[in-house]
RNA sequence: GGCAGGAUAGCUCAGCGGUAGAGCAGCGGACUCAUAAGCCGUUGGUCGCGGGUUCAAAUCCCGCUCCUGCUACCA
């Protein structure tokens, strides 16, 4: 049973919420720090906003252009098609495999996204926040190729380090420029690059510092989050600088202007365009072109964007410089970029080894356990450290001995107890005085502790839907994970196991409410745990998807049959650590 | 260099102006429905260092040390 993505994406009602999610350059497969920066508080968020009614659309797609497809598809022998088709499709199946709910995963090597990205550039150019310049670049003659800043080694002029990269020195960390190196060489081919000269578009970012300063300090921007907003504002205190946005390469999106054929757009201008692209296209596909407009010409929808925090300025400055230049589309509501997440301490990258590859992990383990730790280790406000032992730990202690533990224990009960239905609770009128309708539909009588603990559970579905909402992940889950704590204290309290020898009614009671109770934690918890809370769903009782009942708690009704339930997580032995770790290479 | 974040119990972290908190680990206990899970109690910290503001600071301000990251032409 898959926990489908978009239940109620095509409903009519409640709010247009874009959930535009970074675009994963598709030289390599995706890791878990790429989970834990986007895919999955995309996802929980989008999980949350479909339940609570709201129009989502989740989108995104594979960064199919851009340098290291090209260098890899050299490496590698092959066209960077290959090497783009390859793990693009390894992206569709990671987000498969872990439940990731894109409406549209698309790619940038599309005729739509190209036709977008042309009608823009012209339109920035027309009113004359693009224009044309000449540049001096470096060239390397043996590649045959122009050279990006950092494919650019040489002597630092102001350190005299040797191994400076084009853009900037990690020895004294001076800002550079690439033709200031000093015996520069190229990390494509070791040869020395000559300089040459070149006609390029640049983008005025300069003409939009003050609308875009303004713009941010606006009060609603007062809680983004800290280190966005706030390496934002320093950006454009300091001052922009207008950028070349095309490139003399030959894969990319070409420029739609004669005389340019040896020259392409590049990513960084044109893969954000993909969002808008992405959600046409999605409009296209559902039979209404322009059904686009709800998410980005109507202001009172919201737009939000998961990203790593590597990708600020592209989403916080350039980005929305771009959309004020159009001048009829949203700018971002929310940046919520997260930090990075370190593996036992060092940086997750694609290039350093340290990794835990997605595909890898699927064939493992299962999705949500893995969600949970993410979830619950999010870099949201610093760099956050995962570790397999935690992981572990989280998996034992976290899922199987409070949560799934607590859902087994009770339908164990309740179906050996009350002939595998859930037992109907006594009710506040006698039999014998009142007959009939009355007495079937009078209010049961519930104890002041089964009262609190389903007003505990109502009452969390404010909080931990707002630090939902608020993309404050961790939060929410330790609210959830609160309640099903108090859950396991009731049901000590009342033991029940106990209680159906003595007093069936007061067991009827108890266990009554701890489905109810876990009914509520099913839903506030599926967000994060889409795959297993949909299996604790079904052993309730209930029909469909959790998906589609809304932010509530679904009742469980007395006199429902029960079926048969199973383990919703398996315990992992400690062995699985040392193991996972050899496999890490620390 | 600039900027940001962090430094709190053995470990991972929350708290961010009002007598130090959680989970895990450790110790003790009562229970036994459950994937030997759950529940109760408990040991444990001069809240990185030095100043300052305040009736009151882990919490605000200044300085310092250490760690991590970002620094827009590898998105």
């Amino acid at each position: 049973m898959s926990p489908n993505p978009s239940d109620t994406s095509a409903s009519t009602s409640g709010q247009a919420i874009l959930v535009s999610v970074g675009w994963p350059y598709a030289n390599n497969h995706l890791h878990a720090g790429h989970l834990a920066g986007a895919y999955l508080p995309a996802d929980i968020f989008a999980r949350y906003q479909r339940m609570r009614g709201n129009r989502v659309l989740m989108v995104s797609g594979s960064d199919s252009h851009g340098t290291p497809v090209t260098v890899r598809a050299e490496q590698e022998g092959a066209t960077p098609e290959a090497v783009f088709e390859r793990y693009h499709q390894s992206f569709l199946e990671t987000f498969k495999g872990f439940g990731i709910s894109f409406d549209i995963f698309t790619s940038t090597d599309t005729p739509n996204h190209i036709e977008v990205t042309q009608d823009l550039f012209l339109r920035m150019l027309k009113q004359g926040d693009l224009y044309e310049a000449e540049q001096e670049l470096l060239y390397d003659a043996t590649a045959g190729r122009f050279l990006p800043d950092r494919y650019v080694e040489g002597i630092c002029p102001r350190c005299q380090f040797d191994g400076a990269r084009g853009d900037q020195c990690d020895n004294c960390g001076a800002t550079l420029d690439v033709l200031e190196l000093i015996n520069p060489r190229s990390k494509l081919s070791d040869a020395t690059p000559e300089r040459r000269k070149s006609r390029h578009f640049f983008l005025r970012l300069t003409a939009f510092t003050e609308r875009l300063i303004e713009w941010i300090e606006r009060a609603d921007h007062n809680n983004w989050r800290p280190h966005v907003r706030n390496f934002t504002l320093g950006m454009l205190r300091e001052g922009l600088i207008d950028r070349a946005i095309t490139r003399d390469i030959t894969w990319g999106v070409p420029i739609p202007l004669e005389g340019y054929e040896s020259k392409r757009i590049y990513v960084w201008f044109e893969a954000v365009i993909g969002y808008l692209s992405a959600t046409k296209e999605w409009a296209s596909a559902n039979g209404n072109p322009d059904g686009w407009h709800a998410w980005w010409t109507d202001p009172a929808a919201r737009t939000v964007y998961f990203i790593g925090k590597d990708n600020v300025p592209f989403h916080t400055v350039i980005w929305p410089a771009m959309l004020m230049s159009d001048g009829t589309l949203n700018l971002p509501s929310d940046v919520p970029a997260n930090q990075y997440l370190t593996m036992s301490g060092s940086k997750a990258s694609k290039s350093r080894g340290g990794v835990v590859w997605l595909p890898d992990y699927l064939e493992r383990y299962d999705p949500d356990p893995f969600r949970y730790a993410l979830a619950a280790a999010m870099p949201e406000t610093s760099d956050a450290d995962f570790t397999w032992a935690e992981y572990v730990r989280r998996n034992n202690d976290e899922l199987v001995a409070r949560w799934g533990n607590l859902v087994n224990r009770v339908l164990t009960i309740t179906r050996r107890n009350f002939d595998g239905r859930v037992p109907e609770p006594p009710r506040l009128l006698e039999p014998g005085i009142f007959s009939g309708d009355v007495l079937r539909h009078a209010p049961y009588r519930l104890s002041p502790e089964s009262r609190a603990l389903l007003d505990r559970v109502d009452a969390a579905f404010n909080t931990v839907g707002g630090d939902y909402d608020r993309v404050q992940m961790r939060r929410a889950l330790t609210g959830a994970m609160e309640v099903a704590g108090a859950a396991n204290q009731y049901l000590d309290t009342r033991a029940p196991w106990q209680a159906v020898k003595a007093d069936r009614d007061h067991a009827a009671e108890t266990l009554y409410v701890a489905l109810n109770a876990i009914s509520g934690l099913v839903t506030m918890l599926n967000p994060v745990l889409p795959f297993t809370t949909q299996r604790a769903w079904e052993y309730l009782g209930h029909e469909g998807t959790v998906g589609i009942a809304g932010w509530r708690r679904t009742p469980v009704l007395a006199g429902t049959v029960l079926p048969e339930p199973g383990p919703l997580y398996r315990k992992l032995d400690d062995s699985v650590v040392a193991e996972e770790e050899a496999r890490l290479g620390l």
